[in-house]
DNA sequence: CGGCTTACG
DNA sequence: GCCG
DNA sequence: CGTA
């Protein structure tokens, strides 16, 4: 742990009425730096002209600690103990509060890049300055990135390692999608293996499969794996939503080759996700495009309005990282007020399922309570954690809703629009408000139906219809861990696997979608915005759509 | 040779 | 599989 | 075991 980071360090300076100020002269325009100078004389605020060992507040506009240690290091300088490294914005606060203020951690230089960097070896032109940093969640990675034909051969071998050794998430896996992660991030197109020493997480196994790409334009464990009938069974199976790896190879075993035949077995399974999966497998995996997911989302916000004014609903998941496309519609909701999103899910279902658009799916309460966090916890906390809900189901989009053109818009859904919403569902039945919350619910599957509505899911999408199944996950988060649900639901998965891991290894704490926790002292850290959530993680902020890792 | 995100049903 |  |  690297002490000039910490807070202590900074008040103490403020306290001792003592502090010494040096500006790193880098990435400042000459005019502004001596603007500030005489701002820092007539203000009576003490300054150094060298770095000399009183001074106790380095200014940098570098985003890494590496970065300013380098600047140093040249002239064989090293930044006294004491001293903290912070931003630019800090020392325009001081100026203007005309004395040295307390340090907000958003504007403290972080330690990031410090160890496990690895040299690029093209020198100019990247946002790397000739480092690379070591974490996933610290870099950026964009969608359209230069190693997309490398990246896509190791995600098969990940593929292939999740699918192969089922149980757990095999972590050999885990090892690909860091190697791919790292591709994904990578300043150039990869040319010669050469190009790739020194950076971590690629190892032999991967330099060789890329080796061979680059030489032969394939690589044939890549291609055996892909030709192989075994994993293209798998994948086909475990495509419908319910099914794993596991199941997969159960139904492998049976001698199944096709969906149609998992169909012909008659939903042998009571989950409810395969019943329904199964009979819309066609549906569910037809890729959701960004206009149907933002017609939905806007639906989800004009209910949701009605419901509770004032409601925050945000389309996450890959749109919020910018993909065109995607397997299912996640849309996160919460509120302003603290406790006001309470009980807005079930009559949100309600109100969607009075519009026709909801097929079938599953209310899950959230358990989440902090005193298993920390054992023996205080429980006068608990009320602020404990209502975290989440939907996870199936929705019917009328098929108007792909053919809607206004497709470029940001995923913030936050204005009301006009669209054409479906009408009532012409419904015989009048009990509404008492018996729709289980309408919808998977049934205790018992009554092969006595001519009432048909329920069986291969008879629903058989029928004729002028919708698509799609899956859809609502999340209702309160406010208070509204952005920790944010990052979370936006993803990727692999970031957050990341940043997790980053939190508990590097910072001790533990993150999740409810929030960030210090262990230790027991205790939450709040974030009042996304960028928030970076800086208590003590990361440069990452756009959405650079979190494509 | 141990560790590999975290929480839910 | 790859790192510490 | 499956989902996110």
């Amino acid at each position: 742990m690297n002490y000039r980071t910490t807070m202590s360090e900074s008040t103490k300076a403020v306290k001792d009425k003592t502090a010494t100020i040096f500006i790193v002269p880098v990435k400042f325009q000459k005019k502004r730096l001596e603007d500030i100078k005489n701002s820092l004389l007539r203000k009576g605020l003490q300054y150094a002209n060298t770095l000399s060992p009183e001074v106790t507040h380095v200014v940098s506009e570098c985003e890494s600690l590496g970065q300013v240690e380098k600047y140093f290091a040249r002239s064989g300088q090293k930044i006294p103990d004491a001293a903290a490294v912070v931003s630019t914005q800090w020392l325009i606060d001081c100026l203007k509060a005309s004395r040295i203020v307390e340090i907000k951690s958003s504007q403290l230089i972080k330690e990031v890049e410090v160890s496990g960097k690895a040299q690029v070896t093209v020198p100019e032109g990247n946002e790397f300055n000739g480092t690379f940093p070591e974490w996933a969640c610290q870099r950026k990675a964009k969608l359209e990135h230069l190693n997309k034909k490398l990246t896509s051969a190791v995600e098969v071998l990940q593929e292939f390692a999740e699918l192969r050794d089922s149980n757990q998430d095999y972590p050999r896996a885990l090892a690909f999608r860091r190697a791919s992660s790292v591709l994904k991030s990578l300043p150039f197109p990869v040319q010669s293996v050469e190009q790739l020493k020194g950076f971590k997480d690629i190892g032999e196994h991967v330099k060789t499969v890329i080796s061979d790409i680059l030489d032969h334009g394939s690589s044939s464990e890549v291609d055996d794996i892909e030709k192989s009938e075994w994993f293209k069974k798998m994948k086909l199976f475990t495509s419908v939503f319910g099914v794993g790896p596991s199941t997969a190879k159960v139904w492998i075993e049976r001698g199944w080759e096709s969906l149609e035949d998992a169909q012909k077995d008659g939903c042998p399974s009571g989950d409810w996700r395969i019943a329904w999966g199964l009979a819309f497998s066609k549906d569910l995996n037809t890729p959701v495009c960004r206009s149907e997911a933002i017609a939905f989302s806007r639906i989800v916000q004009r209910e949701a309005e009605h419901i509770l004014p004032g409601v925050i609903t945000t389309l996450v998941g890959g749109f919020r990282r910018g993909k065109p496309e995607g397997h299912d519609v996640d849309i996160l909701l919460s509120h302003p007020t603290d406790e006001a999103e309470i009980g807005l899910l079930p009559k949100l279902i309600a109100a969607l399922g009075k519009r026709g658009l909801i097929l079938i799916g599953h209310k899950e309460k959230n358990s989440f309570r902090s005193d298993i966090l920390y054992q023996d916890f205080k429980l006068s906390t608990r009320g602020q954690l404990d209502h975290f809900e989440k939907w996870l189901g199936i929705c019917k989009f009328p098929k108007s809703f792909s053919k809607s053109k206004d497709s470029e818009s940001n995923s913030e859904v936050n204005q009301e629009t006009s669209f054409t919403v479906p009408a009532l569902e012409a419904t015989s039945d009048s009990s509404l408000d008492e018996s729709i919350n289980d309408l919808y619910e998977p049934k205790a599957k018992k009554s092969k139906s006595s001519g009432a509505i048909d329920t069986e899911p291969q008879h629903v999408s058989a029928a004729p219809r002028d919708w698509l199944a799609r899956r859809v996950d609502l999340i209702i988060a309160p406010i208070s861990q509204y952005y920790y649900a944010l990052v979370g639901w936006t993803g990727s998965k692999h970031f957050n696997r990341d940043a997790r891991l980053y939190a508990q290894k590097k910072l001790g704490l533990k993150l999740t979608s409810h929030g960030l926790f210090d262990l230790q002292k027991r205790e939450p850290l709040t974030a009042e915005t996304e960028e928030e959530v970076f800086s208590h993680l003590k990361i440069p902020y990452i756009d959405p759509t650079d979190r494509n890792c």
